[in-house]
DNA sequence: AAAAACTGTGTCCCATAGACACTGATATTT
DNA sequence: AAATATCAGTGTCTATGGGACACAGTTTTT
């Protein structure tokens, strides 16, 4: 049972005894994320290899098994690592609301800093800490508010998967040069030209490219969910 | 300008003329998508290589380079393909809401049946003609509510994101045996493990455990959705 | 009939993940 | 202090992946 999983487990939730004989291990798990964080970060996740993680850290691709059990498992690590812990609670202020616009704020920059990790998280997978202490962040932000125990968690995971969806968006917008804005401009001619089979897209894309770009759906979507949760907490108030 | 995506457009969007001269070709891209998605369909995205695809076609991996460029784009059309276009409009019913309603559904639907397009479609990409179809559908169920252009797609993305969000999500609940319960009743028992570190998620995933799981939360935040798109579009309507 | 254009194949190269045996370092045990 | 078990890093090997390239065979055009 979950048998494949188990090493995944074993490596994000640890135990990680210090061995007793041998030599002084030249390296720790912390480093070796890091160090897969720093290439996937600059040069993207088809860029991380065992070769190149162990290259910058000054030692053989080999070294890393003693360390790792294999790649999907340094993946995992690494993006437990690029997602760290939520930022120490200060003082929690304001209501359910204020709150969870600061941790969707929050986590968005953790993923536009980090977008390799779209690709990393797609499909179910185990969460490491980090990633769980963030979900408890929003769970916990809608403590109180009369949804039940199902509904908190579903509205964290609803929020998840906007930030998700507004990380991998390409919008037109956005500085001339980089590459997202490409694809915009490509999407918005491809529109234009099959303009009798996407009436509809043609007209709201063009009126979207004159917007704030990503920007403007970011907030949108988060006020739209924002408004809905609103409208259920209010109800189940009465 | 765009140049590596320009070969997935010329992909996606042809035009393919037949050639004039030379052998019948065997293949065609249509036969060749749909033998990676069956693939991909049985035996997930990273079992899709060249070699199994030609195999599965009876003929050499070379063969295929004839066809498609190299795998990105043979990636990029079977995403297409298996999306499909949007189901042929029969006379459309009901409101916004209902549309989205059932927009939304039919895509959930497409999602379930090609997991794997989740992971071929994590970051920014090409949009194909099928998907676009579908886009266009959203957009325009939006079309009289009074909302912008860019409003609208906005609308589209964020339920998109939440059909992916859903697709991704492991939940303990579901027949026992299938590899997703598998996950969620591990995640269930490392929050459990470490309660004192995750209160609040500790005891929302025990209550979520006792309900009826994906379906629950996909209701969930479509209707929290179609509930924020609601708000403002009665809001604009004054 | 000859040439041109095109298809599928066979062979090559390079990068990748991983297995395994080996050397050497370190701490416990005798 | 010496022997030994344990563990770290290395070098070598295999299998599989994507893709380049030249070549032979086929079909249309000239």
């Amino acid at each position: 049972m979950g048998g494949e999983h188990a090493e995944v487990v074993r490596l994000l939730w640890g135990p990680h005894p210090k061995p007793a004989r041998g030599p002084r291990p030249t390296l720790d798990l912390e480093r070796i994320a890091r160090a897969g964080v720093e290439i996937a970060d600059s040069k993207g996740l088809t860029d991380v290899s065992m070769q190149r993680v162990a290259a910058k850290l000054g030692v053989t691709k080999m070294a890393l098994y003693r360390y790792v059990p294999g790649k999907v498992e340094l993946v995992a690590l690494m993006v437990d690592v690029a997602i760290g812990p939520y930022p120490a609670a200060k003082a929690r202020r304001g209501g359910w609301r204020e709150q969870l616009e600061e941790w969707a704020r929050r986590l968005l920059a953790v993923f536009r800093q980090h977008s390799w990790v779209l690709d990393a998280t797609a499909g179910p997978r185990i969460m490491g800490p980090g990633e769980l202490s963030w979900l408890e962040r929003a769970v916990s932000a809608l403590d109180g508010t009369g949804l039940s125990g199902a509904e908190r968690m579903d509205a964290a995971v609803l929020l998840v998967g906007h930030v998700r969806g507004i990380t991998q968006q390409a919008r037109a917008a956005g500085p001339a040069g980089n590459p997202e804005a490409q694809l915009g401009a490509i999407l918005g001619d491809l529109m234009q030209a099959h303009g009798e089979r996407f009436p509809a897209l043609a007209v709201a894309f063009a009126s979207a490219a004159q917007s704030d770009g990503q920007d403007q759906a970011w907030d949108f979507g988060l006020q739209r969910i924002l408004d809905g949760l609103a409208a259920l907490i209010d109800q189940r108030a009465r």
